[in-house]
DNA sequence: GCGACAG
DNA sequence: ATCTTGTCGC
């Protein structure tokens, strides 16, 4: 049996766990305690999503300079994945955030939100595409990660903001860029065992890095989203894999943009309307 | 001019 | 992203 109860003192929360067998005076029992403070997620609207592609170009210039590539993260308790569907016949897509427990990598919050898909994908572009979607679903959430993970390029871009970048600014989280394939730059092999690297180097600029998460698969490419380091942003993908390919954050968010993730929520509050699982 | 090109 | 089943290897 588990007994559960919330303390609120304003914007701090502390959550008290008792894990016991069974009631009675000699029964053993675990007492876990966990701490949150209450944030509003809140995107900052840094510019519109209608733009033309020459407008969109210009926008990536003067974003790039507001980028932070200095390492923020220090013990992330709640991280995120985000990722979207492609659009179906209608053009229709999902967008999808997952909150994850960190280590334990357990559910706390899904939220996905659905719209028509405008853009074509123009290399280069893809956040114009895919970004009103993702935020809609982060404004959906009530827990305010630590950490994001972003299936697409960080500043492994032509023009250094890619969409980890791009939605890292307007959240103003620290975010990582997770892709499946490259955009840009280039790299040396790399060593077949889980963990092993190569700088991604575009004319000779250090861009990324293709990371080896399960040995003998394909590597995925990690670059600095926003308000984070190469090295950082390294180490936190791996310590999110759990023996697949990509790191439980963007995988989980892959399945739920699609529908397919089955899941109970850990838990999650909505305000003060909060539940007892 | 030509090829490459996240999802 | 998508078209697409079974099959080979660890």
């Amino acid at each position: 049996m588990i007994i559960t109860r919330w303390f609120i003192f304003g914007k701090l929360v502390l959550l008290v766990r008792i894990h016991a067998p069974y009631i009675s005076a000699t029964s053993k029992f675990v007492i876990k305690v966990e701490c949150f403070i209450i944030q509003d997620m809140r995107v900052h609207a840094l510019h519109g999503w209608e733009v033309s592609v020459a407008r969109a170009r210009e926008l990536q210039l003067s974003l790039a300079k507001k980028v932070v590539t200095e390492n923020e993260v220090i013990n992330p308790c709640l991280v995120a994945g985000i990722d979207i569907s492609s659009p179906d016949a209608q053009g229709v897509a999902s967008g999808a955030v997952v909150v994850l427990r960190y280590p334990e990598m357990s559910i706390v919050e899904v939220e996905v939100a659905q719209g028509k898909i405008t853009l074509p994908y123009i290399p280069g572009l893809l956040s114009f595409r895919e970004s009103p979607l993702i935020l809609a679903a982060c404004e959906k959430l009530c827990n305010v990660p630590d950490l994001v993970l972003i299936d697409g390029q960080g500043i492994a871009h032509p023009r250094r903001v890619g969409l980890a970048s791009h939605v890292g600014l307007f959240l103003d989280l620290p975010t990582i860029g997770c892709a499946k394939s490259i955009l840009c730059g280039r790299h040396r092999p790399v060593g077949e065992e889980a963990g092993s690297h190569a700088e991604l180097l575009d004319n000779g600029e250090l861009i990324g890095a293709a990371l080896r998460t399960k040995s003998r698969v394909r590597p995925v490419y990690v670059s600095v989203g926003h308000r984070i380091d190469l090295a950082s942003a390294l180490q936190w993908v791996i310590k999110c894999c759990r023996g697949y390919r990509l790191p439980e954050a963007t995988r989980l968010a892959h399945l739920a943009a699609a529908g397919r993730l089955v899941c109970e929520p850990d838990y999650h509050w909505r305000g003060f309307d909060y539940g007892d699982r």
